[in-house]
RNA sequence: GCGGGCGUGGCGAAAUUGGCAGACGCGCUAGACUUAGGAUCUAGUGAGGUGACUCGUGGGGGUUCAAGUCCCUUCGCCCGCACCA
């Protein structure tokens, strides 16, 4: 291939200017303008593939677009380094996590700078240094006084090869997300983060972030999976007790014919204690608890329970119905226990169908009357209620009403609020995390740390292969320590936390990354947040922003921040897909960047990249394509090349409008809106392939300097080596950064001219060429004029003219 | 099952939001320049037809002067969530 422009001397030129003149280096305490665009920190793994690229390109552009505009831009980049796949690697190869995850930060360094990519490196951080993790200790301490960080102990996905929890969150499939090992049950103590108290907040406030994508905000409020419904309670038949369920169905309250229990519901032991099939029971609980959550959770699990020889009398009508313990119901939801509607429930028609219960219809169908015996599936829809006493014939949705009202009244039930979202368990029995700053003293129970005592190292020499507990467990020296309150003997927390409490509040410390006295300035990030513009993939739309925006919630509540949303605007980029699959190592289907970038320079990797499809949808990569993008930047330098050779680079003031001087003020009204509008860089990049078209073939050679001047400001954010270097090549002042982002001039970029298509009936049938702004009388005149026109309409009626001004015009004729 | 999205040339995709379908790029064809061309420049490129024209945005139906865009229906694919009581 020919070289038709040196981009091997020009990269990394350009790139050490940029360091040099520390070009993205930005002061916190000038906020006039600010501008904090943030792009989601990746975890430190083997290097870098042109998938991540588009997010770090697609940041790098609006930092560079939004420093044109004259913004003070805060671009800075750190990294999410504590996690179990350095874990792992220590574990397989014997190298110190530390080790390989600063030998991983080393390499991808390098790979975004090969990219052009630009940051403020002075405020780097990463999440397992101590003078950062000493602040994620710090925010645990907060959460801990303020009642939101408790203990408790729980049954816990366990990954016996990571010999570690996994959140239920982390499990894929019945699998570890990391490891894939098939999950099984175990109980351990473990830290809670009292998420489940924000719920509320964390639902309303999606509204106040009215620049997310709907799809984010969608999937986090059903992750948050608010319900309205009815807690009832069911006394237990010879017993003072009494079981509460929750229904958001209450008007099928007079249909329950079973109620069934989890296995796991803490009042099970008493219920089955003289049960006479107490035996049947316990194996059956055992077996359940065998199973793993993620596979008891499909559908195609198969329905199994035991009766316990129990009743429970529904409170509406006295009813005596069977309690059973079945493996559908689970104890994370709702109340653990189910008032069981087999004739408007699926589930419950299933298992009724299998052990033969009772099915009683309470919402008739107003089509056709439903009977019970001869229901071959669940009647969940809208109906009338029959068989409900006083409620009979009201349709259903008014009865929920009406019954809430009644039960209510009555004291046996009162309206409840439901979430699917359960408290975040953050404790990780792993090594490379950052310690939870909290003691056991044999005196004075749990005590936390005291936070002048902070951090909590991490010890460097650990056995790290696993064990089931914590690694940290065989360090003596870190394990004993003294209480902070009787400083008597006390032992440290051996867990580690969940490494999403790091991530969750690091766009706090980019404001002042050295801080050595606190882990922010509030007044500082007061001035500098919410980001205006987080961008990242898609996949982190629940875990990662729901915690984030948690946090910052609580530290808002506290006072230690100003605002209780982090993030203003975001924006979701796609993924890349190869060979229709997103890339992969385990797949093979992983494009490396670093020889396209060799091979065509850094440019011409950003320009395709962009150039492949629009930036919030997923796109296929085409190695073939690439050279598409080295192809017309080469063109234009050739452009310049030429500008310079015939001594024609500055620009001379045209006085008249020349249609390459139209089309370069239009073209910079195209790329602007593109960029503005959800950054679309795809179609940007296409305006300025089409003005440079226009530039080689125009004729009239009077404005080419002005359009190549705007060609390479405006190809500037997506190109930056090869621009900043023709810019200097034109006789500019260096660096284009400090140039300021083109305007237009809407009269000069108003078309003179209009192709107006004319319609006959609704068809395309002739052109007529009009002024912009043409009256209608004058419009219809031309029309009829034209010869196309009259053979279309001759000796026709015409019944009616339909014209849009200055877009088209449809004759309706009668034939 | 529920929720969200998508379906446009040989390929990646445009379409300023109901107003000329296929911009731009890849690929392909031809010509020019060249010792040469896998460089570059110019032109062409949805299908059918010599042509006037006809047909074309997964399929079917509808609303409208006008539909890729809105409505109904159907098929296919992708993503998210899932026995949520």
């Amino acid at each position: 291939m020919d070289k038709a422009y040196p981009f091997n001397e020009i990269d990394p030129k350009w790139q050490k200017y940029w360091k040099d003149n520390k070009c993205f280096a930005v002061d916190t305490k000038d906020t006039a303008k600010k501008f904090y665009c943030l792009m989601m920190f990746p975890y430190p793994s083997a290097a870098l593939h042109v998938g991540h690229g588009r997010n770090y390109i697609i940041g790098d552009v609006v930092a560079r677009y939004k420093k044109m505009q004259g913004y003070n831009v805060l671009a800075p980049m750190g990294w999410d380094a504590f996690g179990l796949p350095a874990e792992n690697a220590a574990i397989k190869n014997n190298i110190h996590p530390r080790i390989s995850t600063m030998n991983n930060i080393a390499t991808m360094k390098k790979q975004l700078g090969a990219w052009g990519v630009c940051y403020d490196w002075s405020r780097e951080v990463a999440s397992c240094m101590p003078d950062y993790y000493k602040w994620t200790q710090w925010i645990f301490l907060q959460l801990y006084k303020k009642g939101l960080a408790y203990k408790k102990k729980a049954s816990v996905n366990w990954c016996s090869s990571c010999a570690t929890v996994l959140a239920n969150e982390q499990v894929v499939d019945g699998k570890c997300e990391r490891c894939s090992t098939e999950v099984e049950q175990k109980d351990l103590e473990q830290w809670f983060f009292k998420i489940t108290d924000y719920a509320e907040r964390l639902l309303t406030d999606l509204n106040k972030l009215k620049n997310w994508p709907e799809r984010v905000k969608t999937m986090q409020a059903n992750w948050i999976g608010k319900s309205v419904g009815v807690e009832i309670h069911f006394p237990i038949e010879g017993t003072e007790k009494q079981l509460t369920c929750f229904t958001t169905r209450v008007d099928t309250i007079f249909g329950a014919t079973y109620m069934v229990l989890a296995a796991e519901h803490p009042d099970v032991p008493e219920l089955i204690k003289d049960a006479k099939n107490k035996n049947e029971i316990l194996d059956f609980i055992d077996e359940v608890r065998h199973e793993n959550k993620e596979s008891r959770l499909k559908d195609t699990l198969e329905k199994k329970g035991v009766f316990t020889g129990r009743y429970v009398i529904n409170p509406v009508n006295g009813k005596k119905i069977p309690l059973w313990i079945a493996n559908y119901v689970l104890m994370n939801y709702g109340t653990g226990a189910v008032m069981a509607v087999p004739t408007h429930d699926q589930r419950d028609f299933e298992f009724a169908a299998k052990y033969k219960l009772e099915k009683i219809v309470v919402i008739d169908d107003p089509k056709f009357s439903l009977d019970a015996q001869l229901m071959k599936e669940a009647y969940e829809k809208q109906g009338i209620l029959v068989n409900s006493q006083q409620f009979n014939g009201m349709n259903n949705k008014e009865a929920m009403e009406k019954i809430a009202d009644w039960m209510e009244e009555k004291g046996i039930g009162k309206r409840s609020i439901q979430f699917k979202l359960r408290d975040w368990l953050i404790s990780r029995q792993r090594y490379w995390g950052a310690p939870i700053p909290m003691v056991y003293c044999e005196k004075c129970g749990i005590v936390p740390v005291k936070e002048e005592e902070l951090p909590v190292l991490l010890p460097e020499t650990v056995e790290f292969k696993p064990t089931g507990e914590s690694p940290l467990k065989g360090n003596s020296d870190f394990v004993n320590t003294t209480c902070p309150n009787c400083k008597g003997k006390a032992k440290r927390e051996i867990d580690t936390m969940d490494t999403f409490v790091d991530s969750s509040w690091y766009f706090l410390r980019y404001i002042s990354p050295k801080n050595k006295e606190l882990p922010f300035v509030k007044e500082d990030v007061d001035k500098w947040l919410p980001v205006d513009q987080y961008i990242g993939g898609v996949e982190h739309a629940i875990l990662h922003l729901l915690y984030s925006r948690f946090i910052t919630k609580v530290l808002c509540d506290m006072e230690h921040i100003g605002f209780d949303e982090p993030f203003k605007n975001l924006f979701t980029q796609g993924m890349i897909i190869k060979d229709g699959f997103k890339m992969s190592k385990s797949k093979g289907n992983v494009v490396a960047p670093d020889p396209l970038i060799e091979k065509y320079g850094a440019d011409t990797v950003r320009v395709y990249t962009l150039f492949i499809g629009p930036p919030e949808k997923d796109a296929e990569w085409e190695d073939r394509a690439v050279e598409g993008s080295y192809r017309f930047l080469a063109r234009v330098w050739r452009l310049v090349e030429a500008l310079v050779e015939q001594n024609k680079t500055s620009v001379v003031p045209s006085k008249e409008i020349t249609s390459l001087k139209r089309k370069t003020h239009q073209t910079i009204k195209k790329v602007t809106y593109c960029i503005e509008d959800g950054f679309r860089c795809n179609t940007a990049i296409s305006g300025i392939m089409e003005l440079v078209n226009d530039i080689y073939t125009c004729k009239d050679d009077t404005d080419i300097t002005e359009a190549v001047h705007t060609t390479v400001l405006l190809l500037y954010p997506f190109a930056p080596h090869v621009c900043d270097e023709m810019w200097s090549m034109l006789g500019n002042e260096r660096d284009l950064l400090k140039q300021k982002w083109p305007k237009y001039d809407e009269d000069i970029a108003k078309e003179t001219e209009i192709t107006m298509p004319v319609q006959i009936k609704g068809k395309l049938r002739t052109k007529v060429q009009v002024a912009p702004g043409i009256d209608e009388s004058s419009l219809k005149e031309l029309v009829l004029n034209d010869e196309k026109t009259k053979n279309w309409i001759e000796g026709k009626q015409i019944i009616k003219w339909i014209i849009v001004p200055d877009k088209m015009v449809n004759i309706i004729i009668k034939d």
